[in-house]
DNA sequence: TCCATATTTCAACATTAGTTGAAATATGGA
DNA sequence: TCCATATTTCAACTAATGTTGAAATATGGA
């Protein structure tokens, strides 16, 4: 992950609708939210919803499915937690301070069904 | 930290130019770098740095202290490890997943010295 | 004091991001 | 097929962000 995708991960996410929709999904965890339970629990409108849902697509923070005629939401976990790495790579000039170690395994939703245990 | 200030401090590293100063004061640590160096080492007019370490300092990602006639920029750990704790927060749907340990003590740069063990 | 260096401020402008409401598209069910 | 629901697209507009160069301010040293 180059800075240009960093800082569009971050971008996507610095944004109180686009953040409070993440976490939301983060929450949600594997299974995800439907666009129009997130427009009920956020009280954005459609339009709107739907430009920050791109938004975060685009930043690959977030994947999209369609199932029947709602279109399902999920957090990509993958790519926070680069993120999340990049953020406090090389922190402290090198000093070995305490490691950072990233959330949640890679989600369910997708192929791989990597299970902890 | 509510949602505003979380924002507010992903939007500070969410472009190329503040990312670049806040990575390389992350890595430069406690001592931190002067304005004039951050211009040397990333290529930014030196009124476009000064926008940028302005919003750095509103969102609280770093620290400035005039020393002599230069003014010295620091890193602040504890707000991005607010942000990072905030990200992972209920996780997974409050799922117990590897927990995040952030990264680095407070600085020293400031007054409580709190290091580990 | 006067000068050189370090940094910030300002105004003008250019670009990008976000909101709104209406219309378009897609899907499943009667 | 026709209708209702779910979601996206579009165009127009508003607001926020970022860039530039010149001028202002502050500091230390000769």
């Amino acid at each position: 992950m180059d800075t240009h995708e960093i800082t569009r991960a971050l971008g996507a996410i610095a944004h109180e609708a686009r953040l409070a929709v993440f976490r939301l999904l983060v929450q949600a965890g594997p299974a995800g939210l439907p666009a129009g339970k997130l427009a009920e629990l956020t009280g954005l409108a459609p339009s709107s919803l739907s430009f920050h849902l791109k938004e975060l697509v685009f930043a690959d923070m977030v994947n999209s499915k369609q199932e029947g005629r709602f279109v399902i939401y999920t957090a990509k976990y993958e790519t926070m937690n680069a993120v999340l790495a990049y953020l406090t790579e090389n922190c402290c000039g090198g000093n070995p301070c305490t490691p950072v170690t990233a959330c949640c395994p890679p989600e369910t939703g997708k192929k791989k069904a990597k299970v902890k245990a």
